[in-house]
DNA sequence: CATGAATGAGCTTTCATTCAT
DNA sequence: CATGAATGAAAGCTCATTCAT
């Protein structure tokens, strides 16, 4: 008869999820016992199973939902920006993340996407959507003259994204990178890339 | 009279780790198990704690190699490039390797060093090599005049290894991507970043 | 106000105690969840408790319910016929339910009664029923020359319920088993043991 | 280099498997947990892997041994005697063994042969055999004329085996059955059973 | 050197049962 | 009455590691 079943139940998933993904920053996705995201959910060892058929599907989930905000966060950005705006904007949000703990799973999800096809089809759709909306971003660069016409927009998206994720391996290669100077320069690296040939970048 | 040892001996813990290598690489570290290693390197379930004290130690051992060997073949690249060819000859042997193989394990090994300190270390030692040689290049390159001589070669070298790694996700991104054109657009990419600023970079 | 109760309640009972024998049959005692009952009794996991303190309870309801329901019919043939047609009108009911329905939960409960004495009890009980009726029948058959006086009743009661018991086991041991055809044979079986002496018994 | 293996290995699933066919006889097949099994054999909670793949093959190994050694004990059997001697025997043997032992595993097999196709299997696979043998002396018996010609010995072995099957309840039925009286009865069952029409069977 | 039997902690998952609503 | 969230013990099974041979 009681029914506050839909929005609790929802809730007390996104709980779990949250916790889930805290435990794999620390210890990646298979470092990570079931008991360990219960622990850090505040709910017993089986309950977990009212809101998730597996663990696979935990993971799952979380790469989704954290591809996901990506997605959304790039979204708003690119209403708001040209190409290179939009991708420094994203490049600012990473750095000001302090810690590992978005960049971490991103690896754990690429790792897991090469040899994981469930994993690598949702890899693939959410880079998808990114690429559809900078590769947009990039056409409009090329129509009004900001971004060189010769380079075809999809394929710089998708370099681009996988420059950017490149890019975040910059604090666990050296953690005495300065990451300001970097990230100026990859600004710069961006803006010489995507400039129509005639123009004089500075630097 | 059992003298054949050391150099036997070597020569075995070279074929577990290969065998190792390739477990991981269709299973990722955790998901592998000492007794896949086991069978991939035909000796008994025991008998490999001869040869290594742990399964972590063939993790380390195994991230080492890999990074030793990068190393070495960049090192052997570095001799007859320069900075530029050094960095295109680099993508081009990535992309010769046909599927994830050796690509894999560097995400593998990207998300380990996030939150394991030993990792971390190992991954920062060979990266400091790295951008050594490939700083030097870059140093030469600026004082002949081929390059932007306003680039920190220390920061451009992580930057440039960093976006290095980047690149390897293309085509796990997008596994349609056509890799010979995209290789293309990175060595445009590259070129135009590092260009001196005058200079009239083709496309 | 609430008056409704006790009918109602009972009828519950019995509908959740029928959904429980449809699963009995499916997956066994053992096999079956609570879970499964509920899903199958269209009830909520918890309210199952309202009418049976426990999974045990359950089993041995049912035990119980098929055993009696065995008895009243049994008692209701016994009113109609004499002793071999009791029996055979008996086997005649268990041959025409097709499939295993009836008869695996019979086997659970033996299997169940051979180490579990609170079941043990239950079947003791019922079969003592049983015997009583059909010890009479075979009593009267014996008066009026029809079966062999030599034989005790009560014994050859217990026997010829074992028997068809054993019998129901025939389809599961070979499934290409004409069901007609050994239905007539253990007629024969029965006849001829029944009979006296000196009568000739056919085929 | 060592290779005491095939002998000791065969010799330990053999100590496992009565081991835990003691645990059946207990507490049947799902009532019987793995760790029961381990504790019973003497070895580790894991240890058992190394001998059966799962639990579910050593309810296979267990049934197929059992019904294996029933074939084997009544081939012997059927070697010295003629049908009517073999079953008798048979029986003779069941009432040797006290308690419910090796009769309750058999309630077992046929309550999970009834809803798991895999046991159907063995169970069918083993009653041919025994049926082929009972056959083959009922054929005999006809041919020298101890047996009515005019029942079908495949059919007939059938039946008799699941009578016999039936005849191991009667204790179970009711514990305070002489076990002697209801022998010597079932003896008249089939001794009438199989009989010419004419001979003048005895009590 | 080499084997594989053996261990035991710990993993993911299931399930009977309880209880707040 | 009725729900289903919640529990926690225990199930089947895996796995890194040790050790007698």
């Amino acid at each position: 008869m009681r029914k506050l079943d839909p929005v609790k139940h929802e809730e007390k998933r996104r709980d779990i999820l949250e916790a889930a993904g805290r435990c794999f920053v620390r210890k990646g996705f298979r470092g990570t016992t079931v008991s360990d995201i219960c622990s850090e959910a505040k709910i017993s060892a089986g309950h977990l199973y009212h809101y998730f058929p597996s663990k696979e599907a935990i993971i799952s989930a979380i790469a989704e939902a954290r591809l996901e905000q990506a997605n959304e966060r790039f979204s708003r950005t690119t209403e708001e920006h040209n190409a290179l705006g939009a991708i420094l904007s994203e490049i600012d949000w990473t750095n000001s993340m302090s810690g590992a703990s978005g960049l971490v799973a991103r690896f754990e999800i690429l790792a897991e996407a090469g040899r994981n096809p469930a994993m690598a089809e949702i890899l693939q759709k959410h880079n998808r959507g990114m690429c559809r909306l900078l590769g947009g971003l990039l056409r409009k660069g090329q129509a009004c003259g900001q971004i060189d016409p010769e380079l075809d927009p999809e394929l710089v998206a998708n370099v681009l994204l996988s420059v950017l994720d490149g890019f975040k391996t910059v604090s666990i290669r050296d953690p005495e990178t300065d990451l300001k100077k970097s990230f100026h320069l990859l600004k710069v690296l961006i803006t010489r890339f995507l400039a129509p040939p005639s123009a004089t970048p500075d630097t």
